[in-house]
DNA sequence: GCCGTTTTCGGCCCGACTGTTTTCAGTCG
């Protein structure tokens, strides 16, 4: 049973206890815990055999006894009971956009609706409209909610959130009367995948704004459009939600579209406690704004050190704020090199003199050419004669290159009983041994441990790239005990990988934080496969950052003598 | 259901937009 398990039961259950119309307090206190089981760092089941369930923010003697019960049979009565009330396709219902509990119930007890097929074919034949408060406009918004949930109107990853609010953002600076611009919420957050765009406007002309943004020739739908916010839908289903603020109030307004949610509760709570409001116009006392133009002065006023968006998760950073006692996080201008590109040997697509170049042109002092090994035939694996032959390439190349040391290295395959791919007299004259799994990913837990655990034991492999073999959209995060491998990296002195491609981000932040806790060094590589990628870095930087990660902790921050030191000998 | 240098009971973040309603409930973030 995993911490993700728990808080699957818990948000179940907040839903259900939505629909039944209970105590909202309640409800909220089932999320709580949910989000904080998810965002701890240590394992759910460690954290019932040694009785320190109510460590966890918002778990109590009741919601222990719940996760207790989950943990050791595998069930909650609580849940099962629920259930027979409320017919799951209810609770489905509830992902629909513009649904919510009172419209689920509504439709549920007037006209036994029970999931979303017959809401739909009900509303198609015109038959929800005589309910109270449910006319045209409703039942429009009902079917095009339907639509949206059909589509999967998921997350998206880092780079493309990136890309497409930059694209908004440059669409709105045209406007002549527009002052501040910023992106905001999640992505301001850095988190790894993202809903929705949020963007945040100070200007004189709000109206401008909104009606320049809402017709803009991207957007395919206006959902919400209203004085100071809309809310559009551009043309690949990505909603995007723009606000305008005056500056006076500009600080507030980001702080509070940035979030997260459970940050800014909390930044409330701490508000109140002083006799002061929040919001998101600034923070005041007795109807008098005393900070709200820049964040700096909102945190400073709430007596608080300035918080980095990536840590605005409520995972203990208001507490530290308050202490004046934030680490100093990584940063992008502290990487010295990298270890994970594939160049045109293998699977990559340019050349190592591209790649060289490139790297160059971003300041590193070293760079690792790591191609895929021989079993990996689709990905151009080398063979031990075509080592030979890069080998000789990369000798021909560092003597052109003095300010920039190139690396042999190569990204070598675990095979599924936790052998590699290469044997040891090969892997004996490489400068770096990545190792990672390719196949094979459905495995029982421990078999999959295993292969990770034997391959960090060989005296030869300095990283394990992409531990988990997440891609989002694509595959779940393979079975792994994780405690047991951060240990074994510890004793081997194995270096772990956070990826940075975009579809990875692997090492994620709370296994980063985990990790780290074990005392586990880390590097932040690319993984690029053409040299332009190399600039990915950025997001494995804030996977990083997310994970409380500082400088100390990676590797790639030093200079080539000092990485020597942290590798393996050979 | 949680939580406490105001509290073991009585609080629990706050505002914009929509659609339906003549003043507000529901949803969302």
């Amino acid at each position: 049973m995993k911490n993700q398990d728990v808080a699957k039961i818990f948000r179940e259950i907040a839903d259900i206890l939505e629909i039944k119309g209970e105590n909202p307090f309640r409800i909220r206190a089932y999320q709580r815990a949910a989000r904080n089981i998810e965002a701890t760092s240590e394992d759910i089941e460690l954290l019932v055999k040694e009785n320190r369930l109510e460590e966890i923010p918002g778990v109590g003697s009741d919601l222990a006894d719940k996760i207790k019960e989950i943990v050791t049979s595998g069930k909650l009565k609580f849940l099962e009971e629920l259930k027979k009330d409320i017919p799951q396709g209810l609770v489905d219902m509830l992902n629909i956009p513009g649904i919510g509990p009172k419209t689920a119930k509504l439709l549920h007890e007037r006209l036994g609706i029970n999931d979303v097929i017959m809401l739909e074919r009900m509303a198609h034949a015109g038959k929800i409209s005589n309910l109270p408060g449910i006319k045209e406009k409703t039942v429009e918004n009902i079917l095009r909610g339907i639509e949206l949930l059909k589509r999967g109107q998921g997350r998206m990853d880092l780079k493309t959130a990136t890309d497409v609010a930059n694209f908004f953002v440059n669409q709105l600076k045209n406007i002549k009367e527009l002052k501040k611009i910023d992106p905001a919420g999640s992505l301001r957050r850095m988190k790894e995948t993202v809903r929705d765009i949020d963007i945040l406007v100070s200007s004189t002309k709000p109206e401008k704004v909104m009606d320049y943004f809402t017709k803009l020739p991207e957007v395919k739908d206006v959902l919400a459009k209203g004085p100071t916010k809309s809310s559009i839908l551009t043309k690949d289903n990505i909603q995007v939600d723009v606000r305008v603020i005056e500056d006076a109030s500009y600080g507030a307004a980001l702080m509070y579209f940035t979030g997260s949610k459970e940050h800014n509760i909390k930044l409330r709570q701490l508000a109140m406690k002083k006799g002061l409001k929040l919001n998101e116009y600034g923070l005041f006392r007795d109807n008098k704004r005393i900070a709200g133009r820049t964040e700096a002065e909102m945190y400073k006023a709430l007596g608080l050190c300035y918080i980095v968006p990536e840590l605005r998760e409520d995972r203990g950073e208001i507490e530290l704020a308050l202490e004046k006692r934030l680490p100093k996080l990584i940063e992008l201008s502290d990487i010295k090199g990298e270890f994970h590109v594939h160049s045109n040997w293998s699977d990559g697509g340019s050349s190592i003199e591209e790649i060289v170049e490139r790297a160059r042109a971003m300041g590193y002092e070293y760079i690792a050419i790591a191609d895929h090994s021989q079993g990996l035939k689709i990905a151009g694996g080398l063979d031990r004669n075509k080592l030979k032959e890069k080998r000789k390439e990369i000798d021909r190349l560092k003597k052109r290159y003095n300010d920039i040391a190139i690396l042999y290295g190569t990204e070598v395959d675990i095979d599924s009983d936790g052998k590699l791919d290469y044997p040891d007299d090969i892997l004996r004259e490489m400068d770096v041994v990545i190792a990672a799994i390719h196949a094979g990913f459905k495995q029982s837990k421990e078999k999959m441990t295993n292969r990770i655990v034997k391959a960090c034991q060989n005296r030869y492999v300095d990283i394990i790239a992409h531990l988990t073999g997440r891609l989002w959209g694509a595959r779940e995060p393979y079975e792994l005990d994780l405690e047991k491998v951060f240990k074994v990296c510890k004793e081997t002195g194995t270096l772990l990988e956070i990826n940075s491609f975009p579809q990875r981000l692997d090492l994620n932040d709370i296994n980063c934080r985990m990790a780290k806790g074990f005392g586990v060094k880390f590097v932040i590589n690319t993984d690029a496969h053409i040299a332009e990628q190399l600039g990915l870095i950025k997001y494995g930087i804030s996977v990083a950052r997310r994970g409380w990660l500082t400088r100390e902790d990676i590797i790639n921050t030093l200079p080539l003598d000092e990485v020597r030191k942290n590798l393996k000998r050979r």
